[in-house]
DNA sequence: TTGAAAGCGCTAACAG
DNA sequence: CTGTTAGCGCTTTCAA
C-alpha cells in the first residue's frame, strides 16, 4: 500500500514547481505554461498514477464538483428512477457527482438535508419529487443555487422542470380520435393532485369540444389504483351509453379498466379503446393488450435539470426557466376504431 | 446574503480559540473543556447558525463522512431500488452520505467512477449489483474499504451481503409441503445466474426427497420474463401428469404460469397452486389471486452492508464477513390444498 | 515563461 | 483547562 502521489510529487518528478504543475494539469494560467513543460508534467502525472485531491482543491476554489440531490423518496421509489439516472447522467458528463439524500417528504428532513449537503459544499442542489407537485423551496436553501425536478415553485421562484401533462394527455386523446372516437370516457382519481388536474382538465376541453358533456363521460376512484380503476370503471362501462373509449388518469388504474372490461365481457380494444399516461415499465407493455400510454419524461427531467443548474453555476444573475417536457406517446395495441353498432 | 461563519467567528464570539472552539463543538480532547466553555461556545454557534465546513475538516482528517455507492444501474433501476434506501437510512443515522455512480456494468466505467469517488475522499465503497451475482473485486479499489452488496466476491476477499435463496426457496416449498403438495414442478429461466442455480438446486432436493425425479417436473424458459414463464409452463402444465404445484423462478415468470394457467383453463389456487420468488412490488401483489412469493430482503442488505463497511472504518484489521439475508415469505391467496381427484 | 509564498477552514500537536 | 502554531493538498496572486 503505497500512499497516494501529491501534486508536490509530480512537480518534483517532472522538474517544476508546484505552481506550474498545477497549472500545466488544469490548462489555466492562459499562455503562460510552455507547450514542452505541460508534456512533461502529464507525462510525470500519468507516470505517478497522479488523481488530484478533489477536497484539497474544493477548500480552494470552494467548488466541490458535486451536486446535492434531495428527493422525498424518489431515490428509492420504482417509478421516478429514471430522474436519477438522467441526472447522474448529465452530472458525470460535466464531471460531477451526485451526493443523494432521501427525505420521505417530511420538511424537517428536507431543511436537515439541504444543510448536510452544504456543509459538504456542493456546488447546488436538486430539489425533486415523486410525482408532479406544486411545492414552496424550503428556506434552508439560502443562496445554494437550486433547480425544481419534477416539482414547480409556487411563487416561481426557482427554475423549474415538470412533465407537459396537457401535451401528453392531448397527444393519447389524438390517438383515439385518429381512430375515430368522439365519446371517450375518462377514468381519474379523486385525490387532488396538480397531474389530475391538468390531466382532467385537458380531457374536458377535448370532449367538450366535440359537444358532449365532460361530467357524464367521468368516473372517479378513491386512489389512483387498479382498485380504484376497476370501481370507477364499473360505473362508466356499464350501461348502455358506455363510452367507446377510456383516457386513464394512470397506468395503474387502467389495470382495473382492464379488469372492470374482462369482468363485463368487453373486448380491448374491438369493443372497448383505452389510452392512460405515465407509460410505466411493468404495466403498460405487460398488459394484454399492451397499453398506449404518454411516458412521463423522467430520464430527460433529470438530464434537464442538471444542465439548468450548471448553467446556473455559470451566469447566477440568470432568471429561473420554467421548463415543461414533451410527454411522448408509446403506440400500443389497445386502441382500435369504435364497435360499429354504436 | 451574508458569509457564512466560520469557527473563527464563534470562537471570537465565545472569546476562546478556535482550537477550543473546535473541541468544545466535537466534544473532543476529554476533559479538557469545562462545561462553562463549552456551553458559551455552544450558544455562540448556534446564535451565528455556524455548520461547519466539512471539505476543510476533511482535508484535516481524510475523513469526509461520505459513501461512496457504485452500482450497475441499480440507481436507477426499480427492482432493486431499496437496497438504496437501506444503504442510505442507515449511513444518514451514522452521519453519512451517499455519493452515488452509476456504471451499467461496464468495467472501465467502474474503475472510472472507482477512482472518481476516490479523488473526492470517500471513506468507504458500497459495490452494489443490480441482481445476486458472484464477481471480481476491481482492482481499482485499492486499500479503500469496501463492501459487496447483492453480490458475493468470487475468491471471498470482501465482505459481501446476498439473500438466503436457499432459505427462501425452502420456504416457499414448506408452504406448498404444508397444504399437501407433493409433485411440485419448477418453472425457471436457462439463464446461468446464481440465483437460478441456487433456488434450483434448493427445490431438487426438495422434491427429490419425496423420492420424485426432478427432471420430470422442470421446465425452463429462455428467459425470466413473463413470455419464458409462459411458454414453460405451458409445456409443464399441458398433460395428465402435471404437478399440483409450480414454484417460479421469479415473479415475472409466475405472471406468465397464471396466463399459461388461464389458458389451460386451471384455476389458481384450486387446480394449480403457486409460489414464485422476488415478491416484486408490481407484481406478487397485483395479480389475482395475490401471489404468494419470497421476499428478497433489498433494505436490509444495503442497511447491512453500510454498518458492515462503518464497522470496517473503525477495525480495519477485521477479517471479512459473508453474510445471507433471510427472505421471508409473503403469504397471499395462491396457495391452497391440491385437487382431490389426483 | 516560471517560482515562491500565502491561504482556503479546520484539527491536532505542542506549549503553557 | 486553554492558546499558539503548524499543516492537510491544492490554487492563485505576486515577483522575478
Amino acid at each position: 500500500v503505497t500512499k497516494q502521489p501529491r501534486l508536490a510529487d509530480v512537480a518534483k518528478a517532472a522538474g517544476v514547481s508546484t505552481a506550474t504543475a498545477s497549472m500545466a494539469l488544469n490548462d489555466t494560467g492562459g499562455s503562460r505554461i510552455g507547450r514542452e513543460t505541460r508534456d512533461r508534467v502529464r507525462a510525470a502525472a500519468a507516470e505517478l498514477g497522479y488523481r488530484p485531491n478533489t477536497v484539497a482543491r474544493g477548500l480552494r476554489t470552494r467548488r466541490s464538483q458535486m451536486i446535492g440531490f434531495v428527493g422525498d423518496d424518489v431515490a428509492t421509489t420504482p417509478f421516478a428512477g429514471q430522474m436519477i439516472r438522467g441526472a447522474h447522467d448529465a452530472a458525470r458528463e460535466a464531471g460531477y457527482l451526485l451526493l443523494m439524500v432521501d427525505t420521505s417528504g417530511d420538511p424537517a428532513e428536507t431543511g436537515e438535508a439541504i444543510a448536510a449537503l452544504q456543509e459538504r459544499q456542493i456546488d447546488g442542489i436538486l430539489l425533486a419529487t415523486m410525482y408532479h407537485q406544486v411545492v414552496g423551496v424550503p428556506a434552508e436553501i439560502g443562496s445554494t443555487p437550486h433547480v425544481l425536478l419534477d416539482a414547480r415553485a409556487a411563487d416561481g421562484s426557482a427554475s423549474s422542470v415538470v412533465p407537459d401533462e396537457r401535451g401528453g394527455t392531448l397527444g393519447v386523446l389524438s390517438e383515439l380520435a385518429a381512430a375515430g372516437h368522439r365519446r371517450i370516457g375518462h377514468v381519474t382519481t379523486s385525490e387532488p393532485v396538480e397531474a389530475r388536474r391538468i390531466r382532467h382538465a385537458a380531457w374536458a376541453g377535448h370532449v367538450a369540444s366535440y359537444g358532449l358533456d365532460p361530467e357524464a363521460l367521468l368516473a372517479e376512484g378513491a386512489t389512483s389504483t387498479s382498485p380504484g380503476g376497476y370501481a370507477a370503471a364499473m360505473r362508466l362501462l356499464d350501461r348502455d351509453d358506455r363510452p367507446t373509449a377510456v383516457f386513464c388518469f394512470n397506468d395503474r388504474m387502467a389495470m382495473g379498466v382492464y379488469r372492470a372490461a374482462a369482468d363485463l365481457g368487453l373486448s380491448i380494444p374491438d369493443d372497448l379503446s383505452v389510452v392512460s399516461y405515465d407509460d410505466q415499465e411493468l404495466i403498460a407493455p405487460e398488459l394484454v393488450p399492451g397499453l398506449t400510454s404518454a411516458a412521463l419524461p423522467h430520464y430527460d427531467m433529470g438530464q434537464w435539470a442538471v444542465r439548468e443548474l450548471l448553467r446556473r453555476l455559470g451566469e447566477p444573475d440568470a432568471g429561473p426557466v420554467q421548463h415543461l417536457m414533451p410527454c411522448p406517446v408509446s403506440r400500443r395495441e389497445s386502441v382500435a376504431a369504435p364497435p360499429t353498432d354504436f
